[in-house]
DNA sequence: TCTTTATGGTCTATGGACCGAACCATATAC
DNA sequence: GTATATGGTTCGGTCCATAGACCATAAAGA
């Protein structure tokens, strides 16, 4: 299952920059960039549980790629319990329902080893999103406000963990896309799907998503009120408020992990 | 020579966001990447023009590449005219002195055609760079001092045009590295890369450059005293100086193309 | 119940990218 | 004048991706 999670999404943001020509060139097959555009889709919730992805020929089509590259890359996806597929009329490619690794188990195996890439990676959230959500407060107009409001309106209405994962997204990017700047956009979503992909199994317990949601709520209101310091000061808080859950799990995770040790 | 440029650093930053499987999958070839990074690696100076690239069977045994592979990617920046290929001992690959366009030539076909998306970048480094300066001047340390100070020695040292691009790109980087965050290292260069690649024939003239040396200064100096307020809006100030000449240069080769419309 | 249809599963032939290795050609250093 | 460091060329092999045809299966629909 893990290599699933490998897939190079920042590379590009966080090389090493010491000397450029010494890293080795690698070509990104293209099953392998399949699998991580489909692993990131779901990410993002465009696929949730339980759903079919499109069929195979449809795929390929869509892709512009041949039908045995695309079955090579749902091979590698069913052989990472990923998806399940089903054959005949209304068979096809569905996303299985725990398709996550356990928290610890996916601290332990991908987290731990990486630790100083995600701390980077939190660290730059922090400081980027408040920006972001300065720039939407200062930009936003009448449509942003209308797809933000919505947004929150399915948070909030959001029941199971699933779906209220797939509304923190849509919140998130409703106030990216509100800075109307395609760099922001992008560069706000993949920190996100960073995070989402290595952190799916983040430990929301009621208390966190009602504060969470709480922040949503905030900071949709600055952004729509157009106040670009509270936007700010809220994004702050909120993505410090992630960070400091991830900390205090691996905590937990490493303490648990040097009791093992010790037997 | 155009088709040089067209290397698609930013993409996974500015892609669109509409339908995330919509897009065709594209095989990135080994050759592509290589023009890639050997002319990013002469746009962030790590070459200059009269300069030789490492040898073939050198660059291939650095890539993790075939020689064949290496070879295909020189050709191509041959045919652009980026390098010269000499034989015997002491040949190479020698990068040329005027391999980049005229800056109206650049700008009528490269600029223009994608304006929106350098709009988006500008705008987007005017945003991004004055948290990266705050962040540097939060947490440099003494080494960094002594880099950055190195830095604007040589800056101010530099006679020429080329090692006047080299120094300045050299004083970016000390800073975005004063962040000790390799996320925002790498954004800030890639944004550079971007922006140096595009632009290199800007508009330097000696009265803009002693303007920017000067901004070079005060910004090292807000670094340096570790005042993030200062540091942030010389950069704010800095990265707008070079947008609004970049600016003025398209409005003026736009004139210049609808006057020769009109004949 | 039978047929149709939408899906995944399998096979083959073909072209292209990259590799590894050897060898050729040339210009300079010694 | 010979050795050497460089680019230039060629050949056979392997793996990847394509295109297209056909098989197998399960559900929908007549």
């Amino acid at each position: 299952m893990s290599e699933i999670f490998d897939a190079p999404l920042l590379n590009e943001l966080q090389r090493d920059n010491t000397d450029p020509l010494a890293r080795p060139i690698v070509v990104r097959n293209a099953p392998e960039q399949i699998v991580e555009r489909l692993v990131t889709a779901v990410a993002l919730g465009v696929y949730v549980p339980g759903q079919a992805l499109p069929p195979e020929r449809e795929l390929a089509s869509l892709l512009g790629v041949s039908r045995a590259t695309v079955r090579e890359a749902l091979r590698r996806m069913t052989e990472s319990g990923f998806i399940e597929q089903r054959r005949g009329r209304n068979g096809g490619s569905f996303v299985l329902e725990n398709w996550r690794p356990s928290s610890a188990d996916l601290i332990r195996r991908h987290l731990l080893p990486n630790w100083d890439r995600f701390e980077a990676l939190f660290d730059a959230r922090q400081l980027l999103e408040p920006v972001i959500a300065a720039t939407a407060a200062l930009r936003r107009n009448e449509d942003d406000v209308a797809a933000l409001s919505q947004a929150l309106e399915d948070y909030h209405a959001a029941t199971d963990r699933e779906e209220s994962r797939v509304a923190d997204e849509r919140v998130h990017r409703a106030i990216a896309e509100s800075t109307h700047n395609s760099v922001l956009v992008g560069l706000s979503a993949q920190i996100r799907t960073r995070i989402s992909l290595d952190l799916g199994a983040e430990p929301y317990t009621p208390e966190i998503r009602r504060v969470a949601a709480e922040q949503h709520g905030l900071l949709a209101d600055a952004v729509i009120a157009q106040d670009p310091e509270r936007a700010s000061t809220i994004a702050l808080e909120h993505f410090g408020l992630t960070e400091k859950l991830v900390r205090d799990l691996v905590a937990r995770v490493q303490e648990l992990a040097t009791l093992e040790t010790d037997e």
